[in-house]
This record gives structure tokens, sequence and C-alpha cells, in this order.
DNA sequence: ATTGGCACTCAGATCCATTGAGTGCTAATA
DNA sequence: TATTAGCACTCAATGGATCTGAGTGCCAAT
């Protein structure tokens, strides 16, 4: 275990290298905190915290670095995170109250995060996967269009628009639709797939065709929707910060913009004391992602459904803020969700 | 006007500085073209050249680089454009196909463009000024619960939740809907404003304090889905030409992702001979963008409404080809759009 | 109009000395 | 045993000084 002291030389290094991104050293240390002991005292703390690699020196003779494994510990004993100035605190509520549209509302989020923290904001999409079907509805756009609707009980609408080449008769949408109502309404997504097919089959006459042709795109609305989503924000924000970043951003970008990647890495993660969990630099498995850290909360949507929102940055940020400022979002937006339920 | 040979020397010049983004020189340009003139002859014509501002010494004795002035002469020279291999058309066909969904078409289309380019492509969202309101539709979510849609002539939808805190019943929804359909469909997006508000008025009895809040959600529907939007995709590709970039590319990317400003500027544009407009470097009034050139065509959606869809890159980028690239997605996605018709 | 020749320029690379923040170690001290 | 002062040492960064070479502009010859 560590000394308390050390300790605390771990906390004020990282700190100071957040704040200065100079490698610091015991002097600069002895003088912008006050631990009542002597640079040379500092230096052995250095050596031990050196030994158990949370600090690394990048030359021989320089100031030292936390290493993933310090900052890890210091945001492990990082007890209160930096609470929201009232004017943050505003902003969020200002900005989330206003829709009650799910993609507005998340787009809204993800901006808001982005610039309360300066950071790249990432905001998933909430997944299906335990929703159920409160309502499907056909509308006639025209004489050889109709809309497909899926309302799901999370208050989530897809919609698709269906090419009925030879036309098709109002009665026998209705038909249809009451149909596909009775035996979906209030059942999971997961089963719509083995009923849909089997309403297919039972249907006869005139409404056969129909329903050959709209239940595939039942079930592709279905599907193509619990495709998992993320939305971005605030990706100059990572430019802003090249110098930390070794080589280039460019590889740092093109891993965030792939989405699938990053979705892997969030679903992984659970939330740990703060309600908030991280991953620090080489903690992800992502290659190009080495340098830097994320920080997701879970938010739920409507009590049920669950997805993450965050922000990716340099391993070297503001741990601290950025914890309040993604759990304080997390919560306004699950209340902002949740709340006309 | 610039005499024949110097023309030829300007987009040698051009063409080699794209390639190796080093300033070329009279030596290095006669060995790699044949102009069956000495280098001093060369120089003489640069010295023209210079005159005319359309290429700059970045150092009083090295090598020269292309204007903004002197790119623009070469693209209006620019007699055709690059084809698109058979393999990018492949791709083109296979990925727009797919769907009649315009939101996914979109995406899917500006990830195309990015990809084809290596650049950052953009696709603005059809603005709504000229349609007209096909029908619209209210439906039953729960017992508190309305969802508003408006459907244009063009196949566009648009949907909002509406609370209604006290309830409804579902005669007076369904007298409602009547009404606004009635009076309505057919109707430019603009008139909607004026008509929804007698509607709102003329309702009597246990219609009115439905009508009152409905109409209200309905404005705002069309308002706020007027005002326009763009879908960015490939930011890495502008990252991983840092050099390119004075200074840093975050303030460039910053300007990207301000919707507003690069809405104005595409908005502004105007297509050219091949059915394709560009700006070149301070061409455009961005200052965060003088360094960028953008190169859009339109499309249209359903043959009335017209939208832009284009990149932006590094001035020193690959005329040519951007320009056959953009030309063709602008061309398929108005045929995979207008085709449903 | 074109060209060979030539003096000139200047950014960039290379080398070198200097500087100074910071270290590790040791011996003295509390 | 923990702390400290002292000191020799290291090495990245800084700032000349010098060298190099691609490239120019100009002039006289063709």
């Amino acid at each position: 275990m560590i000394p308390d002291r050390p300790l605390e030389v771990l906390k004020a290094i990282v700190r100071d290298y957040i704040a200065s991104k100079e490698p610091v050293g015991s002097k600069s240390l002895v003088e912008r905190h006050s631990f009542g002991v002597s640079a040379a005292t500092i230096r052995n703390d250095m050596a031990i915290l050196e030994e158990e690699e949370l600090i690394v020196a990048p030359h021989t003779s320089s100031g030292r670095v936390p290493t993933d494994k310090g900052y890890r510990m210091f945001v492990d004993q990082l007890s209160e995170v930096k609470p929201l100035s009232a004017a943050e605190k505003v902003a969020i509520e200002g900005f989330l109250s206003k829709s009650s549209d799910l993609d507005e509302t998340l787009g809204q989020t993800v901006r808001l995060l982005s610039q309360l923290t300066n950071q790249v904001a990432l905001v998933q999409y909430p997944s299906l996967g335990r929703a159920s079907v409160r309502h499907i509805e056909i509308i006639s756009i025209d004489e050889k269009r109709l809309l497909l609707m899926l309302i799901t009980d999370s208050g989530r609408i897809q919609q698709h628009v269906l090419e009925i080449p030879g036309g098709y008769e109002a009665g026998d949408v209705e038909k249809l639709r009451n149909m596909l109502n009775e035996s979906l309404t209030g059942k999971g997504l997961a089963e719509v797939s083995s009923i849909a097919k089997t309403i297919a089959q039972k249907a006869t006459g005139k409404i056969k065709p129909l329903a050959e042709r709209v239940t595939p795109e039942l079930l592709a609305l279905v599907d193509a929707n619990s495709q998992e989503k993320i939305l971005l924000a605030g990706t100059s924000n990572l430019a802003r910060r090249e110098d930390d970043f070794p080589g280039s951003i460019s590889p740092v970008l093109e891993a965030i913009e792939e989405q699938v990647v990053l979705l892997k890495l969030i679903s992984e993660m659970q939330a740990d004391q703060h309600g908030v969990s991280l991953l620090i630099g080489r903690e992800n498995s992502v290659d190009a992602l080495s340098s830097t850290s994320v920080v997701v909360s879970g938010y739920e949507n409507q009590g049920s459904e669950i997805a993450k929102v965050g922000v990716i940055g340099p391993t070297r940020m503001d741990y601290s803020s950025n914890i309040g400022a993604v759990r304080a979002v997390a919560r306004y937006l699950t209340k902002s969700l949740g709340g006309p339920q």
C-alpha cells in the first residue's frame, strides 16, 4: 500500500500536470503546495511512486508525469467531484426542458455536454431491446404509397414509407392495421418477429398480398432501429488539444467516428461509485484511443431502456469537472426523458 | 490575357504542387513535363504568372505555389473532370439504391462521398420552402398523449409528441384532424401559418381547447423543420491533412461544425458549367476557412426541392476528382430520391 | 523569343556550446 | 528511522554559427 504523503504527492503531480502539461519536479511541487517537508523528501516519495509505476520520467532527468495507473489511482481517490456552477446548472435546465422529441433532446444534450466540458461529447441512443409495441399505424400517403409507423412504449417512433406498386384499398389497410394492433400491442419487440410472420400467413383473400408486403417492412423497422447508434458533438475540442496526442490526432478522430468501436467500448463500461464510469488511457482496448480517456454515465429513458452519455478526451483531462458534468447531464437527461411518463 | 505556354506552366505547377506539397521550381518543372523549352524560358513564364498573382514564392528564392486566383484559373480551365472508376460507380449505385427513407439516404450519401473523396463531405437537408401539405395525421399514443404528424408532398415526414394534460376524446381528435386536412391539404407550408390560426378561432365547443393546443404545435413543426440542416461526415479526413493548415486545424473544424456558417456559405453558391460550384480559399467569406475550398453541387428531391451536397477540404486538393465525385453523387442522389415519384 | 551562365538569396539542416531544471546519492542531522 | 542539505551529474531545450543546395533574376549571346 502507498503511504499517505506519497499519495498526496501523486495527487499534486496529477493536478499540476493537468494544469500545465509540464512534467512536474520536486522543487516546483514543494513551492506550489505546502507539504511541510523539503524537496529531497518529496524526491524520496516520488521514488516510491515511480517504483509503483504511478508516475514516469519522460527523460532521465526531468519532472514526472502520471501514468495511466497514476491517473486511475487519482480518480479512485477522488472522493468528491467538482460541483457544477450555478450558471452551468441553469444552462442544463434551460437546454433540456424544451423539447419532448427524443432525437432533438439527445442532439441538444450532446451539444450541451460538449460545451460544458470542452471535450468531445457522445450520447448513445437508447436500445430498443426491452421496449414493447404500443401502437402500429398505417397511413395513406397517396395512391401507391403507405406510411408504416411503429410506436414503442418508450415513446420512440420509427417510420418507413412503403411503395405499393399496384395500389391498395383503404378498407384493406384498415383491416390489416387492426389485425396488427390486436396481436402485437403490448408485445416485446423481440416477439414481433415471430408473431408478424404468422399474421402474414393467417391473412386471407384481398388482404394477403398487402400483409405480405407490410410485415417484412415492419420487421425491418424493428431490426434497423435496434441497431445501436451514437451521436457526437464537439469534435473540434479534440483538435484544440492536439499537443496532447503524440504524432497526429487524425487516427484518434478516425477511431471516434467509427461508431461500432465506440459502441463496443462504452457498452462494456460499468458504473462505479459516482454513478460514472471511466476508462483511462490504455485501459480501453482500442489502440488509436490509447491516449484518451472516456467518461460515461448511464441514463434512463422512461425508467426502462438504458443508454450511455459521456465525453472522450485526452488522458490529461480535468477528471473532476468532467465527471461532475457527465453525471449531472445524465441525471437531467433521465429526468427530462422520464418526466412525461 | 495569359498566353498559352504560361497557362500550361500554371497547370503543371498546380498539379505538381497538389501532388507534392513542395513549392515547384523551374528546373523540376522542365524535367517532369516536356515543354520543349529550357528552364530559363519557364522562369520567364513564371514571372508573368507571378505578375498576374497566379502564383507566389513563399520565400524570395524558392519554388512557386499557386494562389487562390491560380487555383481558380486552373479549375476554370479544367475542361473535363476525372471520371469515376467503374468500382466507384458500383459503390455509389450499391450504396444509394437501398433505402427509401430520406434521413437514411442522406446519411449514407454523405459517408459515401467522404470515402470517395477523402474529404469532409456535407449534405444539406432539402428545404421545406416550396413544399406543400399532403396530409396531417393525429394519432393517439395513450390517454394523455397524441402524436401529431405532418407529411409534405415531397414525402418528408415530421412528427411531434403532444402532451394533453387533461386527456381528450377520440371523436374530437377525429374531427380536428378532418378540419385540418380539409383546409390545409395542398397548401404551401408558408400558408399554413395564417390558415391554422383561423382554424383555431373557428373551432367551437369541445374541440376548441384541443385545436388551440394542437395548432401552435403544427406551426412549430413547420417552423422547426424549415430551419435548414447539414449532415457531415469524414471530419478525420481533414485532420489527416493537418500540414495543409497553417497553425492548427482546430479553428477550421470549429467553423465546419458551425452549421449556420456553412449553410450560409453553400446556399450562396451557384452552379457553374459542370453543374458544380466551387469556392476556393478566400473566395469564401469565413476567415477560419480561408485555406479550404468548397465543392458543391445541387440535387433535387422529387423534382422540386433543391439542396446541396459537396465536400470541403484544403485548397490544395485534387479538384478534378473531387468535382467528378461530387457531381456523380449529386446525380445519383437526385435519381435515387426522384425515382419513387 | 530563347538560352546558357553566373552571382546571389535564403530556408533548412547540422553542429556545438550553454543553460538550467531536475535527479540520485551520500553523509549529516533530528 | 525519517528527513535534509549538499553536490555531481544528466539531458532536453535553446540559441547561435555555419553549410548546403534548390531556386531565382538578370544579362549577354544566339
